[in-house]
DNA sequence: CGCTATTTTGAGATGGCTCAAGCTATGTGG
DNA sequence: CCACATAGCTTGAGCCATCTCAAAATAGCG
């Protein structure tokens, strides 16, 4: 399913993308391929040597990792506009992670050298691939400090956090991260166990600061959160 | 103290410059200024607003960053023709770490303005930063999964490895790692405390993987490392 | 409406942390 | 040149956050 139209709205207002003309992101678009996959399918698996860079238009994924002992690791969430694939092209020649598709997603899609050739076309694109990298690198910096310093609870409170401000849509009730995302998943993503992520939630949810059902993550008061991440002292203290 | 001599040869083998000429290096290092800093200072400190780019020339530097909580996390060691400092010129504008000499050390630098320049000027120093920060975001992402994936153990295990794959100098009795480097480093750089990784070194030596002394270890046996880092059966079993 | 995946909760085990004490090089001032 | 101070290191003991394993409850799905 191809939806030309759709591509070229999301490049356009992409950081990667979003600094070119529309005729050049056309132009852009011209050598590209569209990719389309159900949720749980993957639009490449770790390890695989073929090197695209795709940038995601519509839909969810989550970038994973699996250890050698069997662990998996969710390195990242991506949201449409959002590149993957970027460190195959840029540095080695096979994926270091599996994309798998969260909700039914779809993407464009260039192939190593195709993107390459338009970094020379376009030198301003890789300055902004430059930029965004530097910005992932930072973030992934942070994340690691955190896992490294922190306690469980804290690192939950700040990963949903993340996830909120990434992924978050508002409703009435409070905000609600707007796909399915289990109990192993927040495990993943905090380096814990899915029984000390289901323990912890518990405990909110007496708080009043989420409400979680199956696949489901309810933040109900964030500040809740923050204070939990942040350390302040809490109101009731 | 500047060695432009030094300089010029330490660049045209770094991964950054060393696609240029001779004489486009020249012409790089006319705007750049040498910093020179004594053991135990630092090139520049963690939230600083000024954003330079420097490549390390000579001495060994780390990267390090405090966390509001008090704990020091070492993120990376720097070696001559590695640059530093570069997030901040590309991302953010100001230091996300601090860089502090482990020995007495020198480096060239250019202002974020006059590296935005030199970028422009020669399209292809964009591309080897992209190529690097690829990598060492791949890196980044590799000791993150084990941070939340392996034991101390093995943590301590890969992180001495890579040290002296990185950092280690052929001795007779085995392999060095030739600069201050002290438990509560090793701590910093594995996620643990300094009486933990006291007790896995003490434990390695009596099984003679190890010799170490104040702020030196020495590799005697690095398959026994290799060993405890990939859990291959040991031969003892 | 039974099947299966997800979640909850309990109970017990444990890896690694914390705190405390003593030890040992290294360097320094008398 | 020695004695003392200091920074780094080792080791023990106790504790606790988190993991592991087990079992039951719940919820969506075919």
């Amino acid at each position: 399913m191809i939806m030309p139209t759709t591509a070229l709205h999301v490049l356009k207002n992409s950081p990667i993308f979003g600094s070119l003309t529309e005729t050049e992101v056309e132009e852009a678009l011209r050598c590209a391929s569209t990719q389309s996959v159900t949720e749980g399918d993957y639009f490449f698996m770790q390890g695989e040597t073929s090197s695209a860079f795709l940038i995601l238009v519509s839909g969810r994924i989550k970038l994973t990792r699996l250890t050698p002992e069997g662990y998996q690791v969710i390195l990242r969430f991506i949201r449409p506009g959002e590149p993957f694939g970027a460190i195959a092209t840029l540095d080695v020649r096979n994926y270091p992670a599996s994309a798998e598709a969260v909700t039914d997603s779809s993407a464009v899609r260039w192939n190593g050298d195709a993107m390459r050739r338009i970094m020379i076309r376009f030198p301003q694109i890789a300055l902004n691939i430059l930029g965004l990298l530097s910005q992932q690198f930072r973030e992934l910096q942070d994340r690691y400090i955190e896992l490294s310093t922190e306690r469980v609870e804290r690192r939950l409170a700040r990963a949903l956090l993340r996830l909120t401000r990434h992924l978050g849509k508002e409703t009435p009730e409070g905000i609600l991260i707007d796909f399915s995302l289990s109990r192993q998943d927040l495990a993943e993503t905090t380096g814990t166990t899915l029984y000390t992520v289901s323990r912890i939630l518990s405990r909110w949810e007496t708080q009043g600061i989420v409400k979680s059902e199956r696949e489901k993550v309810l933040i109900t008061r964030p500040h809740g959160l923050v204070t939990i991440a942040e350390d302040f002292p809490s109101p009731e203290d």
